[in-house]
DNA sequence: TGTTAGCACTCGGTAGAATCGAGTGCTAAC
DNA sequence: GTTAGCACTCGATTCTACCGAGTGCTAACA
């Protein structure tokens, strides 16, 4: 299972000098991928000094962990460490008006059920920023059950159809070795309604003992749903752009473990929970547990309705990533998507 | 769109001797990825010839297509037309015993919704192979309508969930600018069901068009129920071990482009049915019309329930994959799948 | 004391030359 | 028709030389 995501070390302030060349080395490599030379600060960053100053500051910041060097003679390149400082003290940015008008113009058509508009969502966010998305819907552990309903599929086999208040319908379907006759399926359909109607999979329900068939039949019915875990079940991932892994890393080795792990969506939700409760946006490197995923970070922003915490939206990029426009379009894309939700009352379709 | 699968050329038949080389370089070019020479040729084949004999029947099978040389000098590569040749004249192979085990054992054990069945079919197949998977779940467009209920989730949403008769639940939510009263919901629902009990999405029916508010609730549930397409809509695709593209080719741009097309799952949907109605198992390289799959070959195998098709299994991996085995793999799952499903009845939960 | 110019040094990357050898195509003999 | 023999091709490998970006150090300077 997923390690606790580690709290980002409160990194000690840098001197204003020291900050200045930390941030040209971090963001002239995001934009190269090449390691970044003392002379290229000196003349990038608007501090009138030395490329020798600047070394024998970049000689200070690696000893502190935060640049790296791939070997001698070669420029610095920023540690996880580095980078987390760079995000810590990233002035907020907003998208650009080009992609704000994008996000508005897609909330404003998009249709459908839930899962399609977050379906949709992760597509946006990925085209958006060139990373790939993670969108995680809520579980319905704690929504109330609108209306369960048994249908017969055949003598056999029933289905239990549920509809909670959050708009979610679960299908579960009971086995009966013995033929079960249409008005016994009738009957039990609508004891199952009246015993689990405002009840939520959080708090089960008991279920009266009795012997007959419509009986058994319920307390089959009524096991197979409350087999499902509250708080696992129904959380769906919907990974966007998974082809952008791609186009992050150049080793094919890299690209294969980061899918590996994306395959797995259990490990993608437990991971975009862990990074929500550390309290952090973004998880770095090797902050986040996973050694296959030690060159990617994530970004992650909670999706919220009425204040209660209903999914996440989240990108995945290699750590040299574009952490300003990925972490901006992450919040925009949250928001608009919180408001989606709670503003589609209001809202004439 | 898909373009249509080209129906492989019926190969005229090449004499035993050619036939016997181009079998030896398809199979030692797929176990090396390395052009193949005359003389591990001569010597791996039991044709008693010396290798100058197969250098001038591997001219021979170059001017005919079969074989290509990367640059003179070096041995010699098998082309599309030579897979195809090799896949049409395969042996038909059983997987092994170990496998046969991995997948009796599955079935046996598998338990849950059809979706969580074909999911983990998808795993299975990917990991018996070490390819990437493809199930695709049958739309319900023929299936009957077994039950049809408006929920009301509040006064101006609310919820049409279709039971089919294949086991498939749909929702779809029907928002009203009016607010609706519960019983008006009750009403609606009753007429609902009334009306759509039996039908198919395929067979429409005519919605009697009074003016009332439940008679306009209802019509915009049954338009908006009609509004899916019958045919495209409900086909679910589940890929299994997208990661396994990473391990099929070592450049990272071919990794991405197939990783961009198994994204779009209309696309592949519509890939693996042209595939399959082209009567053949397999496309290889440039037969199915897509570019960016020109170095893959794709296996399908149809499942069938009642000899209906309801789906198909898949695998997608490099044109120098190993046919055989992976062949083989496909066919048994889908058969066990089909026959999981027929047999469903008969197992005792 | 902090900054800077100067300089020797390191070391990855590139280019060119030499070499190797796997594999070919051709030819002549069987 | 088959095969041994042989010259030839050409990618891959190795080696060398060398370039140059970038460093660390030192000594001079403000």
């Amino acid at each position: 299972m997923a390690r606790r995501v580690a709290k980002p070390p409160a990194s000690a302030d840098l001197d204003a000098r020291k900050a200045t060349i930390l941030e040209a080395v971090v963001t002239e490599h995001i934009d190269t991928a090449q390691p970044v030379g003392s002379s290229s600060v000196a003349s990038s960053a608007d501090l009138s000094v030395s490329p020798a100053t600047v070394r024998s500051e970049m000689v200070a910041l690696e000893r502190e962990g935060y640049l790296a060097q791939p070997h001698t003679s070669a420029g610095r390149v920023p540690t996880d460490k580095g980078y987390r400082y760079f995000v810590d003290h990233l002035s907020d940015a907003t998208v650009g008006s080009a992609q704000q008008r994008q996000v508005a113009e897609f909330f404003a058509h998009v249709r459908g059920e839930v899962e399609d508009v977050l379906e949709q969502t992760s597509t946006l966010l990925s085209e958006m920023t060139n990373y790939t998305s993670l969108v995680v819907g809520a579980g319905h552990g704690h929504a109330t059950i609108l209306s369960a309903q048994l249908v017969s599929l055949d003598a056999n086999h029933q289905l239990l159809v549920t509809v909670f208040s959050d708009g979610a319908v679960t299908k579960h379907s009971v086995f009966t070795p013995y033929a079960v006759m249409p008005s016994d399926v009738a009957e039990a359909s609508r004891q199952i309604n009246a015993l689990l109607l405002g009840t939520s999979l959080e708090h089960r329900v008991q279920v009266p003992s009795r012997t007959d068939q419509v009986a058994s039949l319920v307390r089959d019915a009524v096991a197979t749903l409350h087999a499902e875990s509250p708080t696992v079940e129904g959380e769906q991932v919907f990974i966007g752009g998974s082809s952008r892994v791609a186009e992050a890393f150049n080793g094919v080795e890299t690209v294969r473990k980061v899918l590996a792990i994306l395959e797995q969506e259990l490990l993608v939700v437990s991971l975009v929970q862990d990074v929500l409760e550390s309290g952090s946006s973004v998880a770095i490197g090797s902050e986040h547990g996973f050694e296959s995923l030690a060159s990617c970070a994530l970004i992650v922003a909670p999706v919220t309705i009425d204040g209660q915490r209903a999914g996440a939206v989240g990108l995945l990029g290699p750590t040299r990533m574009k952490y300003r426009e990925a972490l901006a379009a992450a919040q925009l894309v949250s928001e608009q998507l919180s408001r989606h939700f709670i503003g589609e009352d209001e809202r004439v379709q």
